[in-house]
DNA sequence: CGTGTCACG
DNA sequence: ACGTACGTGACACGT
């Protein structure tokens, strides 16, 4: 017997778009291609081939015209029209089919389930085969016999009915089921049926009965209410009766060897799971010759033979390469792969001098060599700068690009488990990508960002890891303890004014304690609790007391956790601190940093700042210098709006100045108050504001706010402008760009949800303010960084935080420092708005500012 | 491992 | 009627 398998491919893409739909935010690749609904298709279709093994397979869809429809023009009537971004999907689906090797079948102007009904009809034929149906659709259930069973979905899992089961379950023979669908109708097809009856009744008649024709031949014994309703009903019925039978002879030529299943067309569908983005499927696509990894493992340098193009890839034993070390190298070249021991690694770079050199994630070399070297191409951030992936990584990027490798957690799971092999693979993945992604720079247009400020940057940030930010913790010592000591009471403090012993630091426990033991007042509830964070807390201060040691707490909580007990361990055997940069991480254009991260040291109120004591020269002093209204002068600059170019032209205080105009006064009447109300509104402005965001903020009424922005836009009509022109081109091409052409895809824009546009809106509106902003700190630090160099300073670039740039100084080269970073960074573009630095030394990080 | 909270620009 | 300011990373809790 070989097993034929027919499923509703309809069925399965509606099914599959809806299940996610609701949700309002569907998922899209990344050119914002809705994809949710051949996502969960092609997972179904995965799902049937690994549960079935079928020899045959066929996929049916509806299209064209409906001869049902035509007949009845009320069938189908009501139903939501289908949504465009199904539609889009609907060829793929196809696609996908083609590729996976699977055939489809569809003829107008006939359903799915006609054309089930006709393939089924015919195997059943002929004894050599036995069908399964696969659909959630009930009524393909009347297609049931010996032969043909249904597998009918459900919302998770199925039911498997055979003739027997099926009538063990519904006590019915299965071609009943059109008889069932007379009598009680269906809403979704908008089928009629009788009136008032539905499946229990139906059912209960069909049981007694037999048939529909039975039913009117005995309409005389059938009892009250049930009677009048069929008899006034007889032709719905009959005319549903018509409806739900499943045509099973349409006219196709069914030629089973064209059904049968072969496998699939790996490349084809690695090139269509690639375009789509299902990674996670991509994975089980295997290769389709399993690339032959020939490599040769050098033992004698004098083996190498090399071209004068050469992909270097060095895996490390720690994804952290401060803290590791070098396990190999895999070297490609256009005709060979070679393997290079961790012994033979450094003298193997005295070769590569005069080679052209291309690699992944430089950075990472560069400090674990320790040396420079001159390469031009980092399949990491050229991969960053088109928006595919670009973790620490190489596995993830190899997986989209169809390699199936080894993720590194798992592979040092493994204990680096088949070195030689991973590592040449991943060599020569680079070799290979090399010209690729060579052209989707272009293609995107980033070339001048890879060439002019990513790679460049490399050696910066490099350089500045290596060095370090040298951290004296016993500077904290006297605090750490007075934190210790504050904690202590302040926690019993708390036991004492709610009358139990909870733990503080589980927002869960203290929303309890708050909001129902103690009763004060009524938090927001969100998932798994209540709200307690500083805002909500806030405003229950004059409640209780309790709130202000709850708020004292948490402050002194996250300073001893993530601070004073946190960064000691990141200090390593040199005394510093080595962070990671990240290049290729933000959506903007920013770099992060993280292990620790240096760019979220407290900084903004008195206590907490004085941990910065403990971050101290290696040298003799810091210095610190920062970009004053950098974003701002930024929105300036693209705005084009005359007023706020002006002011800072005539290099006035900002915020002043805007309070001023708002409230129609001199500057020299605005009161503090009025100056941190502007610069609310301007910060607003920046991120795109709401009033309710805006009056949260402040503490003001929602229509407060709201003059307030009105008001701004009256006197910044550029801004206003600026910012309706951003957002409409961002519609129209799908993405922003900043002034230097870095771009960021908006793919938030093309979701029907109207919150997620919104918010792809102000993700908008903020890139090219704050993505500038980045590519011009960028630029700023490479002329530095080469400044420092040309002059043979011992000075040493140390951190970077957003609009601050920190130096760990020679005294003695303080004076030329700052001729360095002044020029550097107030020169490095020329705007429509002065830039301007403030510039800062102490003998610490707290003392530079 | 996701969520809540809070540190920074 | 709904939700409500951009970009990050670390820590603790609790499932």
């Amino acid at each position: 017997m070989k097993k034929v398998v027919l499923v509703d491919g309809n069925n399965l893409l509606f099914r599959s778009y809806y299940a996610t739909a609701y949700s309002g935010s569907i998922m899209r690749n990344s050119s914002g291609f809705p994809t949710n609904a051949l996502y969960g298709f092609t997972g179904m279709i995965n799902k049937i081939i690994a549960e079935e093994n079928p020899e045959y397979m066929v996929v049916a869809f509806d299209i064209g015209k409906n001869f049902r429809k035509e007949k009845f023009d009320f069938y189908k009537e009501g139903r939501h029209e289908t949504p465009d971004e199904l539609k889009m999907q609907m060829p793929l689906a196809r696609d996908i089919l083609k590729a996976m090797g699977i055939a489809y079948v569809e003829m107008e102007p006939y359903e799915a389930d006609d054309i089930i009904g006709t393939i089924s009809k015919i195997a059943e034929a002929d004894p050599e085969y036995y069908t399964l149906i696969v659909s959630s659709d009930k009524d393909l259930l009347q297609l049931i016999s010996f032969e043909t069973e249904v597998k009918l979905l459900k919302q998770t899992g199925y039911i498997r009915y055979n003739a027997e089961t099926f009538k063990n379950d519904w006590g019915i023979d299965p071609i009943k089921i059109i008889d069932l669908k007379a009598l009680m109708g269906d809403a979704s097809d908008n089928i009629p049926g009788v009136k008032g009856i539905g499946e229990k009744t139906a059912l209960k008649l069909l049981q007694e009965y037999g048939s529909l024709d039975n039913i009117y031949a005995n309409i005389d014994k059938i009892k009250g209410k049930n009677q009048e309703k069929l008899i006034n009903d007889k032709d719905n019925a009959y005319m549903s009766y018509e409806i739900a039978t499943i045509y099973r002879e349409v006219p196709l030529n069914v030629d089973f060897e064209s059904y049968k299943y072969n496998g699939p067309k790996t490349l084809e569908l690695q090139n269509l799971f690639e375009k789509l983005e299902f990674y996670s499927f991509l994975k089980n696509v295997k290769t389709e010759t399993v690339k032959e990894n020939k490599y040769t493992v050098i033992s004698d340098l004098k083996d190498l033979k090399l071209n004068d193009e050469v992909a270097f890839y060095l895996e490390c034993d720690d994804i952290n390469y401060h803290l590791g070390k070098i396990l190999g190298m895999g070297l490609t070249d256009k005709d060979n792969t070679y393997f290079i021991p961790e012994n033979l690694v450094k003298d193997t770079f005295g070769l590569l001098k005069n080679k052209k050199l291309i690699t992944y994630d430089l950075k990472k070399s560069l400090v674990l060599l320790n040396t420079d070297i001159k390469c031009d191409f980092d399949l990491m951030v050229a991969s960053y700068l088109v928006d595919m992936p670009a973790s620490l990584d190489i596995a993830p990027l190899m997986l989209a690009m169809g390699e199936n490798i080894v993720g590194y957690d798992e592979f040092k799971k493994n204990k680096f488990n088949d070195l030689e092999n991973i590592i040449t693979l991943k060599s020569r993945f680079i070799f290979e990508q090399k010209e690729n992604f060579q052209d989707k720079l272009k293609k995107e247009e980033q070339e001048d960002i890879f060439n002019k400020i990513e790679m460049p940057l490399i050696y910066v940030l490099a350089d500045m890891e290596q060095n370090g930010f040298k951290f004296e913790d016993n500077a904290l010592d006297t605090m750490r303890a007075e934190v210790d000591a504050k904690i202590k009471t302040i926690t019993e403090e708390i036991y004492e004014m709610s009358g139990e012993v909870f733990n503080v630091a589980s927002p869960k426990q203290m929303g309890i304690v708050l909001f129902e033991h103690m009763g004060i007042g009524k938090s927001k509830k969100i998932n798994r609790g209540y709200k307690t964070d500083v805002k909500t807390l806030q405003k229950y201060v004059d409640k209780h007391p309790i709130i202000n040691k709850v708020l004292e707490y948490r402050n002194l909580y996250k300073l001893k956790s993530t601070y004073l007990d946190g960064l000691k361990d990141f200090v390593l055997s040199d005394g510093k601190i080595h962070t990671i940069f990240n290049q290729t991480l933000t959506r903007t254009g920013r770099l992060s940093s993280s292990e620790p991260n240096l760019q979220n040291i407290p900084a903004r109120e008195e206590y907490g700042k004085q941990v910065r004591m403990a971050f101290v020269p290696s040298k003799d002093l810091i210095v610190s210098a920062d970009y004053s209204q950098i974003e701002l002068r930024i929105l300036a600059h693209i705005s084009g709006s005359k007023e706020l170019i002006q002011a800072f032209v005539n290099d006035e205080d900002i915020h002043t100045r805007v309070a001023a105009d708002i409230h129609g006064i001199k500057e020299s009447e605005v009161t503090k108050h009025m100056r941190s109300m502007a610069k609310a509104v301007i910060f607003g402005i920046v991120y795109g504001i709401s009033g309710f965001g805006l009056g949260e903020n402040l503490n003001i009424s929602k229509s407060e706010a709201n003059k307030f922005i009105e008001k701004y836009y009256e006197l910044y009509p550029g801004v206003k402008n600026y910012m309706d022109n951003i957002v409409k081109s961002a519609y129209e091409t799908g993405e922003v760009k900043t002034m230097f052409g870095r771009v960021r895809k908006i793919k938030e824009l093309k979701d029907a949800n109207y919150h997620m546009r919104t918010m792809g809106e102000r993700m908008a509106l903020n890139t090219p303010i704050q993505g500038s902003s980045a590519d011009i700190m960028k630029m700023a630090m490479i002329e530095v960084y080469n400044k420092i160099k040309e002059n043979n300073l011992e000075s040493k670039l140390i951190l970077q935080v957003h609009d601050e740039i920190i130096i760990d100084a020679k005294e003695e080269e303080i004076p030329v420092l700052k001729t360095i970073l002044k020029d550097a960074m107030e020169n490095v573009v020329k705007l429509s708005v002065p830039l301007k630095i403030e510039i800062n030394t102490g003998v610490n990080w707290f003392d530079a500012k």
